[in-house]
DNA sequence: TTAACTGTTTGCGAGGGGCGAACGCAACTG
DNA sequence: CAGTTGCGTTCGCCCCTCGCAAACAGTTAA
């Protein structure tokens, strides 16, 4: 688990308890492991991992395969719930769905959570290239369309707390790396509706994502197409898809605003 | 190799992580919950949830939505890397999507652990009915047409353990629920490589599955196909289907040795 | 205003988390 | 085939910290 900036300002931790999502992640990382690599890892006393590993098998979020403890598939379980407990999930699994058909590339949805851009859904069309984002999967919000779809949406205290939190990390010769060029392209995306990746997460790689908004005004999330530079070019780089995603995030704040007419 | 017992025998458990547990189950079982909301559930201290909360916070597995609190996405990310940690994984996806387009019914892919079945993939055909199961869904294995796939290939003392441990408990009429019926069956299930689900889990579901073993001769999990009582009868019911499940179990099976001897 | 809710912080005591060391068991190894 | 080395597991113990109760700080309701 990151390290960044507490979300809850002050307070008291349980130490015991990081150290629990400390070996998690190390399990993870290390694509499962024993005692003493764990031990040896996290700079931790075998018997503390040990015990730490006993009570997470107890509760099924770990699984040991011989002198082998791994992830548990308790949290495929959990990830399913998370993503059914977000309201819009139906729908924007749906005009995901569609809109890889249609344009037969990449289709994404994304949320924002604890200041990084949250992959829901990925849907490849017949022609799409092949990415390597995943549902679940976390990126920073300043070098995608999808993100900066969303940060557009935000309140310039909360973009300024994600930049100081996050940092804007170059990632290609393209990525936007100051706070003014980032402030001047969220005014653009607000304006337009739509925001733009060319190639600045990878080199190759364009994207055109539209934000979702909840029928109160709140930022809910943003849908996108993604594709190879040399078939996002010209009009269809510039209105066709912009116009699609538009037209989808459109599609899915109308259906919102159903649901929580309904409710 | 695969002997995982359920949980560790003896040893010493970390309390605060046992409750940090019953935290997040309790955050799931009421939907998201305020801090009050969940000490009085669990009968904790309100500052000890509280600072459970933080910590988990700060590990982002659980987001603070003004003053509720909600399991996290991060438990999506999680979810995907366990179940692209197995091995078989793309295989079994494939196989699944295919069987579902063939049959128009319900395919799933079941794999066990802690002595429960936990539903891998699952694909509904066009025509299929509407099943509860879910990726990550956890269900007894004696009651369904999976479960005792994967119990007829394991030993006798591993069916007997999990047995004891989760007990044989009645769904339906036809559930079977005494040990020499299930150990009958599991007889009948190892010499045919087929089992079936008639109506033992729900009213008017019926099943069809096949053992998926490794190279080794362990068990990998189970496939099968779902539909309603109407539609699985006769020939189909009792040839075709087991014919076609076997078929993909097959499939797989080859795939998982290539794969072995790759490495 | 008062009351009744929240979530958050604090003081403090008892219980347990975490360390080091020992134990039991396999798998090598000379 | 004793000896070594690695592993996971257990044990004893001290100090830390978890968890409780109570106070505190806002927010809403009456």
């Amino acid at each position: 688990m990151s390290e960044h900036g507490p979300s809850i300002p002050g307070g008291r931790r349980v130490k015991a308890v990081q150290t629990t999502c400390r070996i998690l992640t190390a399990l993870r990382d290390l694509d499962g492991a024993g005692v003493t690599e764990l031990s040896d890892h996290l700079d931790l006393a075998k018997a503390t991992v040990h015990s730490h590993l006993a009570t997470l098998a107890d509760n099924e979020l770990v699984v040991k395969h011989g002198d082998s403890y791994d992830v548990s598939l308790r949290f495929v379980d959990f990830g399913e719930y998370v993503k059914s407990r977000v309201d819009i999930y139906e729908i924007t699994k749906a005009e995901v769905e569609r809109l890889a058909d249609e344009t037969e590339e990449v289709a994404q949805f994304m949320v924002e959570e604890h200041g990084k851009g949250v992959y829901l859904h990925k849907k490849r069309g017949n022609n799409a290239i092949q990415t390597a984002s995943y549902a679940g999967n976390r990126k920073s919000l300043h070098c995608t369309a999808l993100g900066k779809a969303i940060l557009s949406q935000l309140s310039r205290d909360r973009v300024d707390r994600i930049v100081r939190d996050e940092g804007i990390q170059k990632r290609t010769e393209n990525t936007i790396t100051t706070r003014e060029e980032l402030y001047d392209e969220l005014d653009r995306i607000r304006e337009q509706q739509v925001a733009f990746d060319d190639e600045e997460i990878l080199s190759g790689l364009r994207c055109v994502a539209a934000p979702v908004r909840h029928p109160t005004g709140d930022i809910q999330g943003a849908i996108s197409i993604s594709g190879p530079t040399t078939r996002f070019t010209g009009e269809r780089f510039d209105e066709e898809l912009p116009e699609i995603v538009r037209g989808a995030a459109n599609v899915i704040e109308l259906n919102a605003t159903q649901l929580s007419e309904r409710s």
